[in-house]
Parts: structure tokens; sequence; C-alpha cells
DNA sequence: GTGAAAGCGCTAACAA
DNA sequence: TTGTTAGCGCTTTCAC
């Protein structure tokens, strides 16, 4: 019947009265092994259902053949699609992608990081939490050995890879639609400051009001983390005090609180206020009022964020070249 | 500046002319090492930032202290939050989750599994797809290593750990709604069937209806994989053929579909025709009209099935009970 | 074309 | 208390 431990290189090599490293040799389908033996070996092996131990492979070959990807949350749209593309591209060239989630903790990012680097995963995809002065440290303490493509929130300087989405550009566009719809008062509801994402998305949000001749009011923006209690303190605030006319918000999250919220006003506020935001949820737009939403090009993000590092990882010896990929939004559900 | 290469025991051993033995103990706090040693060994090892290779050490127990989740997609809220609920009890034990998708691919299932048992995981928990029967085959020739807790959709039979929702009651309880509602041809949007989930859903529904005195009409049950085309077809004809004035859609995806293609009927269908579904999804509450919603504890499930694997790995020898547990589901948005 | 043996980094039985 | 050594399962150099 069914063996009761699994099967290793010995127990074939002693039932087939070859060496052990015939055996490997064989089913590695060396060159230097008879056909005979192979066609011997490789039955006989898949008779008893041998499969190699990956852990001692990875010792002895010094990889792993698998990439870690670090996320905040799997559930939000946004990264779970850009692990698809992840997946879909590592797949292909026979690695295995490993999902950690940080739920948006400092405290675990750091942790999966060096546990990723004790593992001995052959590279990392990291979208580092707001922390990022602490998540360099570890970085550094880790060794040269794990390669690292960064997406979404990149680090600021150039000795790295990257792969984000033009947040500027795409928070530009998403204002200027919100001025075209006649809105003037026009609040942002904004990730932690500090993180390029943020950065990028006020910048954009400022230009866009400023090209319409529109004062930039600071009591309109809005930082928030990813605590929802934050998001409704400020949602609350800015309603009682400066009742904005549409908002524009900066993450998935963000975008579902300001929906909800507005929501809650009562009319007419609750339909004519509009909100736009960034969002990859595949059913935001069965949402009535509508959410307008920035779009961003996830699957493919994930997809190039998997080629540079693979590149990386492959190319070991060659001289380095930083990649740094910027990849248009698209603005959705403005009917 | 930092070590080109990880730092690995021998590198102390020399730098402190001790025995690699002895370093090792040393940093495992073994008794039989004076103290004096001990802290040597310690700020050398947190000095050079030594950090043990983690495959060296899985090949050298047999353990890898991680466990593998297998889940169809993680963007639906039901698996994440299982996931969550599976991190948070492993975590706690000092465990880490691995996380695959199937993406409702049996082919992808299959490999994922050989990869797991080859990689030589401590646990598996495992959603199994449409195709039990070919699951069940590879199950078997991984040899009896792998201790594995079944979840959602489960085998029958009962020599295995399940951890479930009741799926009955639940199916149950929404249709008994609709009919409260004054609803009587309620179509039945049903997952692949033959599977656990689908089997006992379609009992519930089909039993309410005969308690309220209505029978079930075969048109009204539909079958779906998890293809849009699919459940689409399904719904076109349902809709030309037979009107339902409710649908009862058994997971996230089909309540989805349903909700979309009953908002694209011409008034007054769009806003007579209730739907209910089996969804976790964490803004259902927003749609409108509502999306009533059949809520799984999945957090709660993540965490038991997480706890039954964990105890058969760690109590290797016991006698094996096997655990079969049923949680019960919520329906919420019915006003 | 095949075998013997070393070694990947670690732990632990056995010696001293 | 510390060192020596074998071995986890595999690949690969070197010898035959």
């Amino acid at each position: 019947m069914d063996q009761e431990r699994p099967v290793k290189l010995s127990d074939i090599s002693k039932a087939l009265n070859l060496s052990v490293s015939t055996v490997s040799r064989a089913l590695n389908d060396s060159h230097e092994i008879g056909e005979e033996t192979k066609r011997i070996v490789q039955s006989y092996a898949s008779k008893v259902n041998y499969r190699p131990n990956l852990i001692a492979q990875s010792l002895k070959e010094m990889n792993t053949r698998y990439i870690a990807i670090i996320v905040p949350e799997i559930s939000n749209s946004f990264f779970a699609e850009i692990v698809n593309g992840v997946e879909f591209v590592a797949n292909n060239q026979g690695y295995h992608v490993v999902i950690y989630q940080t739920h948006d903790s400092t405290e675990r990012e750091i942790n999966i990081i060096r546990d990723v680097a004790r593992r001995k995963a052959d590279g990392l995809l990291l979208s580092p939490s707001t922390n990022q002065t602490d998540v360099n440290e570890v970085m550094k303490s880790i060794g040269a050995k794990l390669p690292v493509v960064y997406f979404d929130r990149v680090p600021s300087d150039n000795y790295c890879h990257k792969v984000v989405c033009d947040n500027y550009q795409a928070a530009f566009e998403a204002t200027s639609w919100l001025i075209q719809q006649g809105k003037r008062r026009i609040a942002h509801m904004a990730g932690p400051s500090g993180i390029s994402i943020s950065i990028e998305r006020l910048a954009g949000y400022s230009a866009a009001l400023l090209h319409a001749g529109i004062s930039v009011d600071p009591n309109l923006i809005r930082y928030s983390n990813f605590l929802a209690r934050e998001a409704w303190d400020n949602l609350r605030d800015l309603e009682e005090k400066y009742q904005p006319d549409a908002y524009f918000a900066s993450s998935d999250r963000l975008s579902f609180y300001c929906y909800e919220a507005v929501q809650m006003l009562p009319e007419p506020r609750a339909t004519e206020v509009k909100i736009v935001g960034f969002t990859n949820a595949t059913f935001a737009h069965l949402l009535r009022p509508k959410l307008s939403a920035i779009v961003q090009p996830a699957f493919e993000m994930g997809k190039i964020a998997a080629e540079m590092l693979l590149n990386t990882i492959t190319k070991k010896n060659k001289n380095i070249e930083y990649g740094f990929i910027k990849l248009p939004a698209v603005l959705k559900n403005t009917e």
C-alpha cells in the first residue's frame, strides 16, 4: 500500500543496486547516464512515487525557487491583483510565490522580512509600510543576498528597483474631473503622510486645483492611517466645519469610508456630493450613487515587478541596472 | 560594513575559538552551557547579525514550522478572513502561514498540493475544488506525512478533520426570509453540483420551500461553475423564461452577478426582485437596493481549522480523533 | 557510464 | 562544560 515515509534517493539506489549519484543523475536527465539506466530509474521512481525533498535540494543548491511578496492586506483587490500578476510571471518561470500580510503593522512587516531572509527566499517584492526608516534598517541588516523590488509605496532613492502607477497624473485627472463637475470645495482624504503615494497624490490634487484657479485649503486635506477610527473622525470633522462638495480619496479603504459617510448625510447632500477614489474593487461599479474610481493597472504592475525581480535573481553577476517603471491609472464610473 | 554573505555557525565558532556545537547550544540556550560562554556567544552573534538558516534547520529537524492554506482566490473576502483567522492562531504558536491560490483550477490545485508536500509544510488547510476524486488521488499519493484539515468544501467521509458553516440552516433561513417577503418564484443560483456546500445549500433551500408549501421547480435551480460566462447565461435564461421574483445565490461571486443582472432589468423589477446570497464582502451593505447577505463566521472558521491542524501536528503519536465543527452563519441587510 | 565521497548549515548523540 | 562526529536528502566533483 502507501509508503509510510516518503521515498528518497537512497531507497531507489538500494532497490535498483545503483549508487545514489547515478539515481540522482538519471532523474535529472543527465547526459552522462545511459538511456537504459535512465529508463529503469525513472520508471521505478514514478512507480514508488518518488518526490524530491525540496528542503534538501534548497540547502544544496543555495536557492529555494520561490519569491516572497509582502502586502498590507490580501482582501484589498488592488493587492490581490498585484499578487495575481506576480504569480502569473513567477509560475511561468518555475517559481512559487509566497504571500505575506502585514495588516499595516510595521512590527509584523519587520518580522516577516527577517523570516523571508532566514527562509532563504530567492527574492522579495515589497510595498513598505509607513515607517520607512525602520524597514530600511532591517533591509540592511539581512545582508546583501536578498534581491528586492519595491512596488506601490516606494523609497525615494534611485538605487533600487521600483514599480508604481503615475499617482500624480491620476490624482490630477481625478481632481480635474471633479472640478469639471462644478465642484470647488474638494476635500482630500489622504493616506499616511510621508510615503511616496501620499505625497504624489497630494501634489496631483493641489496642481489640479491651482490649475483651475482654486486655492488649496489645508483644512480640506486630511491624513489618515489605516484605522477606520481616524478616517471617520476626519470625515465627521470635515462635514461639521467645512461641508465639502466633493471628496478625493487616496486608497481603497478611504474611498469606501467616504462613500459610506456621504450616504449617511441628509439629502440632497447624500446624492450631490461626489466622490472619486483610488480603488480596484471589482464591484465598485455597482454602487448608486456612483463611486468614481481611479483604477490602477495592478495585474500589470505585479507582472512587471515579478519580471524585474526574476531578472535580477537569474542575472547574478551582471552589473545591476536599477529599473523604475511608472504606469498610468484609469478613471472610471464617471457616467 | 555589511557582510557579503550571511554569517553561519562555523564563522562564529572560528572567531570565538569554540566548536560549532557549543555555539549552537549556546544560541539555543541549552542548559549544558556555561553562563559565561552563553553570554559571549550570544552577544557576538547579535553583533555580527547571525540569523539561523531555516533551510538547514528544517532539513535537520524534519519540520518547517509553517502550514500551508490553499484557497480558490484571496480577493474573495470569505477566504481572506479565513486566512486571517488561521494566521492569528498559527502565528501565536510560532508557525508561519503560506497562502496558495488555485483560481478554481483543479490542475493548479493538484500541483500546489504536490509542491506543499515536497516543500515539507508541517500541515495543510484545504478547501478542495470541484474535482474531488482527482484531489483525493493526489492526497493519497503524497504519503501519510501531511496532516490535513478541510474547511468550507469538505469530503463526505468521516475520517478527516473538517470545519464548515451550517450551510443547510443558512440556506433554509435565507429562503424562508424571502418567502416571508412574499416571494414565491425563488430561483437558486447554485455552485458546482456534487460538492458539499452546493448539496447542503440546495437542501436547505428546498426544505424551506416545501416547508412553506411551495413546490420545488427544477427550472429555477441553476448550477454554475466559477466562470462569469456560465452564470450570466443562466441568469439571462431564467429572466427570459421564468422571471423569478427572488434569487438565492450560493457564493460571493454569484451574489454579485445576480445583483448586477437584476439591476439591469427594467423597473419595477429592478427594485422589486429581492436577492439574498452568501457573501462576506465588507461593503455589501453599501448597495442600494439592498443585497441581503448570508455572512459566514470566516475568521472563526479559520481559527478553529488552524487549531485542529496544529493539534494534530504537535500531538504526533496520540491516537487520532477526527473533528467535525459546524458553525452558524448570520443573515444580514434585511432592513 | 557509474560510483565514492564531500559538503550545503544545522542539531544531537556520544566522548572526553 | 565542551568537542567530535554523524547525518538530515540532495547534487556534483573527482576518480575509475
